[in-house]
DNA sequence: CGAATTTGACCTGCGC
DNA sequence: GCGCAGGTCAAATTCG
């Protein structure tokens, strides 16, 4: 409802240069934003959010934004406030350790390149799941506890070659019944669903990315 | 037995 | 420079 605009606004032009909120309760007679969400757990959706953050490569501004616009909920501050520091392209392709030939490949070399930063997005649900059927299939590849919360958060990745998007998932420390889901980055495929559901697929891919 | 998950180590960035 | 926190890797383990 209140957000349709902005989701719109997103999709249409590209312009990943700030991110919003907004909150339809499950009260809401409208359904929720993405047209395709009514399958799988996103049916449960109450309260949606959206993470548009932009990226020096996406946004091509003077002064790109170095900070979410969070000010439109600021109980939501907490979340991801702090989980949206720039991170180096180096973290990007190598991230932590590499055992596989450790002394000679140490990682170091990679020049930083100018950091893209993925565009996010990302939502509140109720669900007593952590991973919402998406459409898309995502592989775990980590898992944190992240301070001042007692739920660990979980990293996933696209299973598809190529696609490089990522997706967090924890929950609410004031609420555990509300799943945070996190998107990070544009699939370069449509979803994985029954082929004859092809057209919702592709709502649902040309909604989100 | 291959795929997916778990988990500890390690890396990077940031604040002090 | 150091320590902390978040994020990622990959070997080990579990699952189907």
């Amino acid at each position: 409802m209140h957000n349709h605009g902005l989701l719109e606004n997103y999709h249409q032009d590209n312009s990943i240069s700030q991110m919003g909120f907004y909150v339809h309760g499950s009260s809401s007679s409208s359904p929720p934003p993405a047209p395709n969400w009514t399958f799988g757990y996103l049916q449960s959706l109450t309260t949606t959010i959206t993470d548009h953050i932009s990226t020096e490569t996406f946004s091509s501004s003077p002064s790109p934004p170095k900070h979410i616009d969070i000010s439109t909920s600021s109980h939501l501050q907490d979340f991801d406030g702090p989980s949206v520091q720039p991170r180096s392209s180096s973290s990007w392709q190598k991230g932590g350790n590499n055992h596989v030939g450790v002394g000679a490949m140490k990682m170091k070399k990679v020049k930083l390149r100018k950091k893209v930063r993925e565009p996010r997005f990302c939502f509140k649900t109720l669900s007593n799941v952590d991973v919402l059927d998406d459409g898309y299939k995502w592989r775990k590849y980590g898992q944190k506890v992240v301070k001042n919360t007692q739920h660990p958060r979980s990293y996933y990745r696209c299973t598809q070659d190529n696609c490089r998007v990522k997706k967090r998932v924890e929950r609410l420390a004031e609420d555990p019944r509300m799943v945070i889901t996190t998107y990070e980055g544009r699939h370069v495929h449509s979803p994985l669903l029954d082929l004859e559901n092809s057209e919702a697929s592709t709502q649902l891919n040309n909604f989100f990315w």
